[in-house]
RNA sequence: UCCGGAGUAGCUCAGCUGGUAGAGCAGGUGGCUGUUAACCACCGGGUCGGGGGUUCGAGUCCCUCCUCCGGAGCCA
């Protein structure tokens, strides 16, 4: 609507008469005075009207109009510390533009199958709004980040033929008659980007049909995943700090206002910066076999750790907590992990890859690795892991026609939002979050 | 899939050793000239998750199924 002022820029019109347009989070009446609280997805603004300022049918529309009511609302913006924001409109126009009827969400506490319930009408309020607007300074600040690091973006497919790592846990669909899954991860496609434009990422929506109930776990998530040519482990491990580091500290220099909502203790976040301590899992194994670890996660009610094996979630907590930053664990058994990732010419056993551990018990918010580049050994891997030879003719071909040592990652944007925001769950952190039993809204 | 917990008003919950349903919020009506999740008074609101059983009598005890929550494994 033209000529409407956002709540956001109100302190630049203090005196001045606008228009503004809303939805009533809040009423307040007083008798001869009444307060109304609204909200315009850019900020939140009381608005007041005295019995003597305005006409007997303008205070009764703000003595009866209902929570979540569109309003359109003409008056003077004054400064005034008793008013949330620290500035309020006077009214003199009010009009209602969309009556709302009872509004199931009410400003009293609620459980969290019923907020989800009705997340398309709970991201209206406050908690949802901060979240996601970090998620968007966040994605923003990936994009920026690697545009200005010359990667170009190569989506990748989301229907497609075969599986990356393993069929168990993808979501299958029909195609013309023909078997297709949904993408669980970009990488098999951004690997022959990168030999066509040297450094890539994708970033996009994939699907694991895991059967995860957890904090950590969506079943229709958002990775970003970078790859390069040339790349060893190291440079991937450099581009993991770096991009994380500057995420943050994005998020720290414009989404203060959004942290201070969520009650982020945000010197938790200021410590982010490179290098992030590395650790080789065989380190790692060392730090959980101590006896003092062995008891906390006993305590905790966890599985012992078993060296050889991949990392629990309580490992993973034991790890990150011993750093003020997020935690690098390479060189992981070559059996944990997936295929294509290149063995450590040092000691086979071990794979050149790297998980990135959020502090705070977050938990892995990054996997990636140097990838397979001699085509023998791809083709004997395919093989081991029982893998269809055929469905993977186009990825050898990246190994047969010039093949180079490259690497990559692939970040998980929820878990990197949820742990920038402190939200203990990562269901909150997605508009319309996918669970295991969750489609709806 | 496994382990633990919970389903009572629109929402969040209380309801003791079995005796016939309650509070706050939300909604409605009225009052109040600076409220801040406003306040005060009054009013309406229930197949106690479904089915079966024990009992004179079940929200409460037993069996069974369903749903959700928390955690594990798997992963980002």
């Amino acid at each position: 609507m033209r000529g409407r002022t956002r709540i956001a820029h109100l302190p630049e019109h203090a005196g001045q008469e606008v228009t503004l347009g809303g939805w009533v989070t809040h009423r307040r009446s007083k008798g001869k005075i009444a307060f109304l609280v609204v909200r315009d997805g850019t900020g939140i603004c009381q608005l007041v009207a005295s019995v003597k300022d305005v006409d007997e049918e303008t205070f009764a529309r703000m003595e009866k109009v209902t929570q979540e009511s569109a309003v359109l609302v003409r008056g003077t913006v004054r400064e005034d510390r008793r008013a949330p924001g620290g500035y309020e409109v006077l009214v003199r126009e009010l009009e209602i533009v969309g009556p709302a009827e009872e509004y199931p969400i009410s400003p009293k506490e609620h459980g969290i199958e019923f907020l989800l319930d009705h997340r398309h009408l709970w991201l209206r309020h406050r908690r949802p709004w901060a979240i996601l607007r970090i998620r968007h300074e966040i994605v923003q600040a990936c994009r920026d980040f690697f545009y200005d690091n010359e990667f170009v973006l190569i989506d990748s497919p989301i229907l497609t033929p075969a599986a990356c790592e393993g069929t168990s846990t993808l979501f299958e669909t029909d195609y013309f008659g023909e078997k297709a899954y949904l993408s669980q991860s970009g990488q098999l496609y951004l690997e022959p980007a990168a030999m066509a434009f040297d450094r890539v990422y994708c970033f996009g929506p994939t699907f694991r049909a895991e059967k995860s109930k957890t904090r950590r776990h969506l079943t229709e998530f958002w990775m970003i995943e970078p790859e390069i040519a040339w790349a060893g482990l190291d440079e991937v491990m450099e581009l993991a700090e770096r991009l994380v580091s500057y995420v943050v500290e994005r998020v720290l220099e414009r989404r203060r206002t959004e942290l201070e909502i969520l009650e982020r203790d945000v010197s938790k976040l200021e410590s982010v910066a490179p290098p992030f301590p590395r650790l080789s899992y065989d380190e790692a194994a060392e730090i959980l076999l101590r006896p003092e670890n062995v008891a906390r996660a006993k305590e905790a009610g966890a599985p012992p750790f078993e060296p050889g094996n991949d990392l629990g979630a309580m490992d993973e907590t034991i790890l990150g907590e011993l750093h003020d930053r997020p935690v690098m664990i390479h060189r992981y058994p070559t059996k944990v992990k997936a295929f294509y990732m290149e063995p450590d010419p040092e000691n086979p056993d071990r794979a050149l890859c790297v998980d990135v551990i959020a502090p705070e018990g977050y938990g892995e918010i990054i996997g990636g690795s140097e990838r397979i580049h001699d085509p023998e050994l791809l083709r004997r891997r395919i093989e081991e892991h029982n893998l269809p030879e055929e469905a993977f003719r186009w990825y050898m071909d990246v190994r047969k026609f010039g093949g180079v040592p490259h690497g990559g990652f692939g970040m998980g944007i929820e878990r990197v939002v949820a742990w920038i925001c402190g939200t203990r769950h990562i269901r909150e952190t997605i508009p319309y979050p996918r669970t295991i039993n969750r489609i709806y809204p």
